[in-house]
DNA sequence: CGTATTTGACCCGCGC
DNA sequence: GCGCGGGTCAAATACG
């Protein structure tokens, strides 16, 4: 890719659709040459402000017009729950994105580009000094997923999203490139459940309260967007988290120079599509949930992408799956196998938008995400490559794209702060 | 027959 | 140092 090497453009031409080009152009209007999301809007609460949702509405007609499609309003009625999510003192609001049904996910699971990727670009090339609290990615919805993204331990680093690029630090950091890699990625498993969940940390724990301190005194340096990630060694079990939480998460976190990515998503079947492969190779009866957890582990050669995935103790309705790591390939193209007719059963393999599944790296990188979902949706999935798009600042999409390029920049992401879906209809209005 | 799943055993890190 | 629990391995089994 060409995140610091100044050629933004040409990946996002390449890989934009001219209507999200637009419409990032809109963003970049607005940012004022500065963090047009993140920073624009530390405001993260979610909670329903009816003007902003007036406001909104006009923009989205603003939008509509503009960009020539009709811009679906934000879903983020259900977000309400993960309010609580920002009461608690451990954590600071945070966007939230509404992902809707059929909104592919893969963004953020293979990619570098959605994630990892896109910090590689704001990210200066230069090691970034480790006081830094983590940040937090969150998106809630009503379908299917809340993401929150965290730097664990990671002190706020100030995301220079229009920062030029230094050094061509996007070239795909390996051993021999010597590429800078962000440092202290190294940093403890963050406890997922505390991060997903606030409300289900026990009070009196030892370790809560050292988290609890912890993060406070995070907090106090971190304005928005921030979870910060305990110093917990070990990784905690979701069995916390409750039925009255977000129902869909999306959680983010980095261990040992890997990205964890956690979702939480309403699904009748154990095992959600998301569009990969993958292969089981464990399943275990964790402690608090009588529910098992399964092993998976991603099925495409070389990836080392492994998976987890459990139901919710309260709800069995709702399966959190834990990606560790990011799949550095792009979704398997559909197969005529028995597991693409296991889909009711919870296959790994599901092409079908309508189904119950995280919809996640099933777009085939060459046809719009339009063409592949109910009409209703396709304007959405447009959106969420928007929202992704100026979100991250990235001038390259590696979902839905054909590029088939392969970044393997885990440890180069800053796992920046995205903003929700009213975050961002704030900064196209604005 | 090839591939995927199951499942008990084992390893290892963490907390006490 | 020990026990617990999470994660992984690998042989057996199932399935198409």
């Amino acid at each position: 890719m060409s995140d610091c090497d100044g050629n933004f453009m040409d990946d996002f031409s390449a890989l934009s659709s001219p209507r999200i080009r637009e419409a990032l152009a809109m963003l970049d209007q607005n940012e004022n040459g500065r963090y047009p999301i993140s920073e624009t809007f530390p405001q993260t609460n979610v909670s329903p402000d009816p003007q902003s949702e007036q406001r909104s509405g006009g923009l989205r007609d603003r939008m509509a017009a503009k960009l020539g499609f009709d811009i679906p309003p934000l879903e983020i009625g259900r977000v309400s729950p993960s309010a609580n999510l920002f009461s608690n003192p451990i954590l600071v609001p945070s966007p939230i994105l509404v992902i809707s049904p059929g909104l592919s996910l893969s963004p953020f699971l293979q990619s570098p580009n959605m994630l990892s990727n896109s910090s590689s670009q704001i990210i200066p090339p230069c090691p970034l000094p480790n006081d830094a609290p983590p940040e937090t990615v969150e998106s809630s919805g009503d379908a299917h997923a809340m993401m929150i993204i965290s730097n664990n331990n990671l002190p706020h680093q100030p995301i220079e999203v229009d920062l030029p690029p230094q050094g061509g630090s996007d070239d795909i950091p390996t051993e021999n490139s010597g590429a800078p890699l962000v440092p202290s990625f190294d940093s403890e498993v963050v406890a997922e459940a505390d991060v997903m969940n606030p409300i289900s940390l026990e009070s009196g724990s030892k370790d809560d309260n050292k988290d609890r301190e912890y993060n406070q005194e995070e907090d106090k340096v971190e304005d928005h967007n921030v979870v910060v990630e305990p110093p917990s060694r070990k990784r905690k079990s979701l069995v916390n988290i409750k039925e009255n939480m977000v129902s869909n998460i999306i959680g983010v976190t980095r261990r040992n120079k890997t990205q964890r990515v956690i979702i939480q998503v309403e699904s009748e079947e154990d095992h959600p599509d998301d569009g990969f492969r993958w292969r089981k190779y464990g399943q275990k009866v964790v402690t608090g949930n009588a529910n098992p957890r399964s092993y998976y582990r991603c099925t495409y050669t070389g990836c080392e992408v492994k998976k987890l995935v459990e139901k919710n103790v309260d709800n069995v309705k709702l399966v959190v799956a834990t990606y560790d790591g990011i799949h550095e390939h792009v979704p398997p193209p559909e197969r005529k196998s028995k597991s693409s007719t296991k889909n009711q059963s919870g296959s790994s393999i599901s092409q079908d938008p309508s189904s119950q599944t995280l919809g996640l790296g099933m777009l085939p990188s060459s046809v719009s995400t339009s063409q592949l979902l109910p009409s209703p949706l396709a304007p959405q999935m447009d959106m969420m490559q928007y929202y992704m798009d100026g979100l991250s600042k990235l001038p390259s999409l590696p979902v839905n794209q054909n590029h088939g390029s392969v970044n393997r920049d885990d440890e180069t992401m800053t796992d920046r702060v995205i903003s929700d879906g009213t975050e961002v209809y704030k900064a196209i209005r604005d």
